[in-house]
DNA sequence: CGCCTGGTTGAGAATCATCAACATCTGTGG
DNA sequence: CCACAGATGTTGATGATTCTCAACCAGGCG
């Protein structure tokens, strides 16, 4: 048993959010996961279509590659990774989400999930059915829109990591993960320097595209150079601004 | 002045279209483009809001990235290559479009475009304006759905990229590139075992994540192993199975 | 004709992977 | 509460792939 001391943590914000998630209109999270310009009575008719699920324990598949398609998933509280597995076997992840983000907007296309979500800790989920979702867009053109809009920042976000894996040196591609996850925790008014990692170095390896032992060298160069101080999963960032220099500053290719 | 003999080259297919497309009704490249099952009454109300634009020039702009978002573009005959500029000024390469195929999807998000669009070769284009295309999708509701699904497809081409860039050798990123255009090309009847590459060299090594000096030595390889037959782009695929082994044959990471 | 762009080829260097040993953490059962 | 096993992470030595630099070739155009 944890003492009840841990619910004061940092990740204070996201425990409360667990508990006050009633509904869409007092979600402390609403103007991340679907910050629409709707008028409250829109607001109601969303979160009448929204299933709020119980929460999957780490490990826990929400959805896998291949399963029927039928709902987006909104993140509330914990982080989820995605992944596929190749045709020979191996595992790619593809992305990590965090509370307010929207998991599953691979699936729309051809009714199949494209890959397979698995919680990286206690994670709990708003369940947003896409059938329902097409029939409220059709009703709510803002809500259509942003719908459109959270799908197209998904295809700028996979554009970035093609960037940065296409471009990259390694020292780069973890700090350029390293200042994501900062930003997104600043989203969620959190800090942006202290936090927990709640994946694996393996799952950070594969994501970026390079081997555990680099992913862990690098971990202890950049501790070494006064960039972060890290143990284990919790990390602090302690140069945001050299940081951003170690992920911009590129080997000159092409 | 190039012979009329011209027109019944392999490209004929879309020679013609250039010429027939009155419309979206008689397009040869429907069933690609917008493969809706829509009424023939509600493709009309589609071809109403398309316009067709003049023909673009080789190394002409569709659009450029932060231009302001109002259109998808349809490719009707040549090909695009779409770009980002990363911080530091280097170009990104993030895709390329062949006839029936949908630029410009990343725009959608945040009202100005993500990337830039560029001509690879003299290339037609049907231009749809996505304010229209909204209000048609509320009352459409197959077209709304077929629009989710083109930008998912894209979310899920993008992630086959990012395994590709993530897990591949420099020999299967080529591999898979051929036979992805040797696929795309099948789509539209024409061969996929000999076809003309319209881009550069060094569009391929930047689009893949390598150096142009990678990308010549492996076609070299690839051809001097029966793989292939190029000359500059004119490229005939030997022997697609053996390629389809190449490009799946992973060295073992994580 | 010479220039310029784009492509090919070679030799050496650098980054990152591989293999292997070891350390640390977690959870389970005694 | 401790001991142990398995999983996860760290560190070191070596090697392969791919980059870098450089020379050279081919085709298009003024």
């Amino acid at each position: 048993m944890k003492p009840v001391l841990k619910v004061m943590t940092k990740e204070h914000t996201d425990s409360c959010a667990r508990q006050q998630f009633a509904d869409c209109r007092n979600c402390r999270l609403g103007a991340l996961c679907l910050p629409i310009a709707l008028a409250t009575a829109d607001v109601e008719r969303l979160d009448n279509i929204v299933e709020r699920k119980r929460p999957l324990q780490r490990g826990d598949h929400l959805y896998r590659e291949d399963d029927t398609f039928r709902s987006v998933y909104a993140v509330r509280s914990g982080a989820i990774k995605t992944y596929h597995i190749t045709d020979d076997g191996q595992e790619q992840v593809t992305g990590f989400f965090f509370p307010g983000e929207i998991v599953g907007m691979d699936g729309i296309g051809c009714g199949r999930f494209g890959g397979s979500a698995k919680a990286l800790e206690t994670t709990s989920i708003c369940e947003i059915p896409f059938e329902s979702l097409g029939e409220l867009s059709m009703q709510l053109p803002s809500l259509q829109k942003h719908f459109f809009q959270l799908m197209s920042q998904e295809i700028t976000e996979d554009q970035k990591l093609i960037t940065l894996l296409s471009k990259s040196s390694a020292e780069q591609r973890i700090a350029s993960l390293l200042l994501s996850i900062s930003a997104r925790n600043a989203r969620r008014n959190l800090s942006d320097t202290r936090f927990r990692l709640p994946m694996s170095r393996t799952d950070i390896a594969n994501y970026l595209g390079l081997t555990i032992e680099t992913v862990s060298r690098l971990f202890t160069r950049f501790a070494r150079n006064g960039l972060v101080t890290s143990d284990n999963k919790e990390i602090i960032l302690e140069d945001l601004n050299r940081l951003r220099q170690v992920a911009s500053v590129n080997r000159n290719r092409v």
